[in-house]
DNA sequence: GTCCAGGATCGGA
DNA sequence: TCCGATCATGGA
């Protein structure tokens, strides 16, 4: 039976394509699992927001290239597989990329193994930066609740019962006080100096995208609340630029573990992922984050 | 009630 | 350059 409030379609990737381990491995903080409308055999069924447009993606396996799409009525199809190929990164060679990881080392091939078919996402540059600067000491369940609190405050709807990520100049106008009440907590003075540096255009996110990494990196850390760690993400999540790796406390206990002999200096674990995995060293970090995330607690790790 | 979270900033060594 | 205290809030 096909839902009749919602335009069901296929999308085809080229690769396969693991929608748990991309869209719940916690590199994006809006997508939410939802029943896919009208089907029961969907293994996997999410619901969230791309290019301010509300949508399902649902998988009947996690090994497969192909996703299931469910949109609004009156939403162009063709348009919306385009822009989920896009997003789930379909021009990413996934299968070289996992072979040229897994024969880095033993743990390396083991979180390669488990998230098999993980896509580094291609999100909207200021979702990404408003998220990561919001994520700074909250654990994941929070962050999302904080971004949700924020897109239903200020963002304008996106159809299917989501809301549009707000603009800069929505966060902007809305003030410090709006943003405590969404749960910001300390993060309300960064996330406003975001939003007016780009409001005003001292920072320029497209102009981002052309600029040697470094000096992409250091134009976000103009940022009030936006240190190495986030910056990191922001490239990577926002720009796709896979040669780099955040690190995190538990990318921080996973380096220390297996790759640092027990020293927790974050930048040295910052340093030894580039230098061993290079330009895959962002999906190398996800693969990690991923692996980690599902196979140990803060306590044993 | 306690502990900690996909860290960054600030001031003082 | 480096270290430690501090930040506001909620989930576990």
């Amino acid at each position: 039976m096909i839902h009749s409030s919602v335009n069901s379609l296929e999308v085809e990737f080229s690769g396969y394509v693991n929608l748990e381990a991309s869209l719940g491995c916690g590199q994006a903080f809006r997508w939410h699992r939802a029943a896919f409308p009208g089907r029961r055999d969907m293994q996997v069924s999410y619901k969230g927001v791309i290019a301010s447009t509300a949508i399902f993606l649902g998988q009947k396996d996690s090994r497969t290239s192909t996703v299931q799409v469910a949109l609004a009525p009156g939403i162009d199809g063709s348009a919306a597989k385009n822009k989920v190929l896009d997003y789930c990164s379909c021009s990413d060679d996934v299968e070289a990329i996992e072979r040229s990881l897994t024969m880095k080392d033993d743990v390396m091939a083991r979180a390669v193994e488990f998230g098999s078919g993980l896509r580094i996402l291609r999100q909207d540059p200021w979702e990404c930066l408003a998220s990561y600067i919001l994520s700074v000491r909250k654990n994941i369940p929070a962050i999302k609740c904080n971004v949700a609190d924020l897109a239903q405050t200020l963002g304008r709807q996106a159809g299917l019962g989501e809301f549009q990520f707000p603009t800069a100049e929505a966060v902007l106008e809305a003030g410090s006080d709006v943003l405590r009440e969404c749960g910001c907590g300390f993060r309300d003075r960064y996330l406003m100096d975001a939003a007016a540096r780009v409001a005003w255009g001292d920072l320029d996110l497209e102009a981002v995208a052309q600029l040697p990494l470094e000096e992409a990196r250091d134009a976000l850390m103009k940022v009030k609340g936006v240190g190495p760690k986030v910056s990191s993400c922001v490239l990577l999540f926002g720009y796709h630029r896979l040669e780099v790796f955040p690190v995190d406390v538990w990318i921080g206990r996973v380096m220390s573990r297996f790759y640092l002999n027990g020293s927790c200096d974050l930048r040295a674990a910052a340093d030894e992922g580039i230098r061993r995995f290079g330009p895959l060293a962002g999906y190398a970090q996800e693969y990690l984050y991923y692996y980690a995330r599902n196979h140990f607690s803060a306590v044993n790790l």
